[in-house]
DNA sequence: AGCACGCTGCTGGTTTTTTAGCACTGCCTT
DNA sequence: AAGGCAGTGCTAAAAAACCAGCAGCGTGCT
């Protein structure tokens, strides 16, 4: 079974569901850009639980909204699609504008850390 | 002036045209796995002329259209919102789930590689 | 020259999305 | 206990998106 496509404001509000982890109606509203009314935002959601990509629990009296594939799945996805899209597929491509991107969050230092780590998981997977 | 936001379609559309750099109408339709008519198409790439993301040149009878943003650019954009989005704005842990995505395309070689480029880089930068 | 083909321009209808509003419920406060 | 507040369910209507078809135009071929 495929899941729907998501159409503009379900991006939206999936997106602030990833970036937050999880959410109530009011976190969603507060965190968009350009909010519509409570209840629309709300029928939004309720659509997007219905084509199966978010699911609620009650927290006293709210619902609290959180995707239903796990993050880390939704981020591969995420990075694949951004990889073909942008980067011909070529991983080392995306790393470097990554590094363009915030010149003082990516030092070489961290990349070689990082080197290591995939190293070290690597070597695990053998 | 910012630019309207994208609708589904078109968003789809942009995605073909920064994967491809430019493309005549008919290639769009290929590389879209649900495409609807050749009208159809052309008058969402129209729609998106319009709203000023993409523009055309002619190539003899037929338009060829590519993005009016440079490839530069929308790359930076689409890496931001998904590190924000994803990645909590880190790139450091995004370079990781790079890296686990294809394990075999970014090796810690190639890591040092990059990490080699990246001091070039920003000693020119000062 | 005439015809067919491959495009574009445009427009109208249908479907989907997006939205707001109203009704109901439970809880908390006074 | 009564009223107000903070939620949800549901629905209908406005707005946007999506699509297909027809007309026209130029080009190239026979």
């Amino acid at each position: 079974m495929t899941l729907p496509r998501l159409t503009r404001r379900e991006r939206q509000i999936m997106d602030v569901l990833f970036r937050q982890g999880e959410a109530t109606v009011a976190d969603v509203m507060e965190a968009l850009p350009d909010p519509p009314s409570y209840s629309a935002v709300r029928a939004t959601m309720r659509i997007l639980e219905e084509k199966g990509h978010i699911r609620h629990r009650e927290d006293g009296p709210r619902y609290v909204y959180l995707p239903k594939v796990e993050p880390q799945r939704a981020r591969r996805a995420a990075l694949e699609h951004l990889l073909e899209t942008f980067f011909a597929g070529s991983a080392e491509q995306a790393v470097m504008a990554l590094a363009e991107l915030s010149d003082a969050e990516l030092t070489p230092e961290q990349l070689e850390r990082l080197a290591d780590r995939i190293r070290k998981t690597s070597e695990e997977g053998r």
